[in-house]
DNA sequence: AGAATCATGTAAGGGGTTACATGATTCG
DNA sequence: CGAATCATGTAACCCCTTACATGATTCT
């Protein structure tokens, strides 16, 4: 672990999901990001990527590698959370988006893992979600309403787009609320 | 101008749009875009990163400089566009965003500058976005519905975002056929 | 025999962000 | 007298993308 923590936008820290119920090494978790059709759906990396961003995680302690080696092949990095690595999971499943922009990759990140958890944990992290989307709606409905038409154009767009988030977040609450079987 | 050329994701082409009207310096751009609340509201930028993009479509030959020296001040560049830049401005007015993601910087930058010009072209560039947006939907609609509940609600975010988009843009053509004075 | 799989990476290049540099003038 | 304005940038740092490197094994 370096000193310098890198401060990351975090959308990275949703790598700690794969090696947090066993360890895995990284092109085992290459693997699972590009054969499973949920997750090519919103997150596609090259691999090279996919190292660099686990050799950050290692370099920022939330990982920790152990070598495994092998008859005739290189030996494997086997990643493991450190307790830190544990905690900052959590931290960010929870955690809602801060921008309608990152419902799109970071959001559904969440949303992906958070199923894969115990039944509080979805369900928590959409009710705070909508509660910062409420937010959102109330901050654009306090902006200043005067000003130029190409304003309240702007206004209009990010209001709708806002709203279509509510809407969306609202259905899946509904949704969520009467099934289990998420994966059928 | 170097020989390679920088691709660029294009969004400082609309820098463009400032000085091709009358050659302006560095510094008064900088001031355009911030005094300028409309700008403000979907564009801010440090002073130093204008002044790195600036150079860059110099170097793209996009714009071409002339000093200007002045008493007891640094000289001005005086900037004005070559006949590549104001082809390639012009170009990309008109260009719809190939992605929803695009339309909350590059289009509303595209919307702005097109309101400036003679009155077909806002027009035309809304319905142009209009085609673009039904092609996302129809692509939407074409995908695979088979999948986990998962990948249903990732497309169903996707369709929300997407009609929300194509309501913006039916509301402001409408509005747009009727009224001449957008900045009252 | 050639391609895909396994399993790691490094190197080069581009772009963006933040902080800092300069030095006179005008405003409060 | 100190702060903001005028008018340029440079330097350091980080991040991301693309291409390339390696070398054995198993599949077609």
């Amino acid at each position: 672990m370096s000193n310098s923590l890198h401060a990351s936008l975090a959308t990275e820290i949703a790598l700690l999901g794969f090696p947090r119920k066993q360890p895995l090494h990284g092109y085992e978790i290459y693997r699972r990001l590009n054969e499973t059709p949920e997750l090519r759906a919103v997150w596609r990396m090259k691999q090279s990527r996919l190292y660099a961003l686990l050799a950050r995680l290692e370099d920022d302690g939330l990982l920790q590698a152990t070598q495994e080696p092998q008859d005739n092949r290189p030996p494997r990095k086997v990643f493991h959370l450190t307790p830190a690595g544990e905690s900052a999971f959590n931290q960010w499943l929870l955690e809602p988006v801060r921008l309608p922009r990152e419902m799109r990759l970071d959001f559904m990140l969440k949303l992906y893992f958070a199923l894969e958890e115990e039944s509080p944990v979805v369900g928590e992290l959409i009710r705070r979600q909508q509660e910062v989307c409420a937010e959102w709606l109330a901050s654009q409905r306090d902006k200043d309403v005067t000003g130029s038409a190409y304003l309240t154009f702007v206004r209009r767009y990010r209001y709708g787009h806002i709203e279509s988030i509510q809407n969306w977040l609202t259905a899946l609450a509904n949704e969520l609320a009467g099934h289990q079987n998420l994966y059928s």
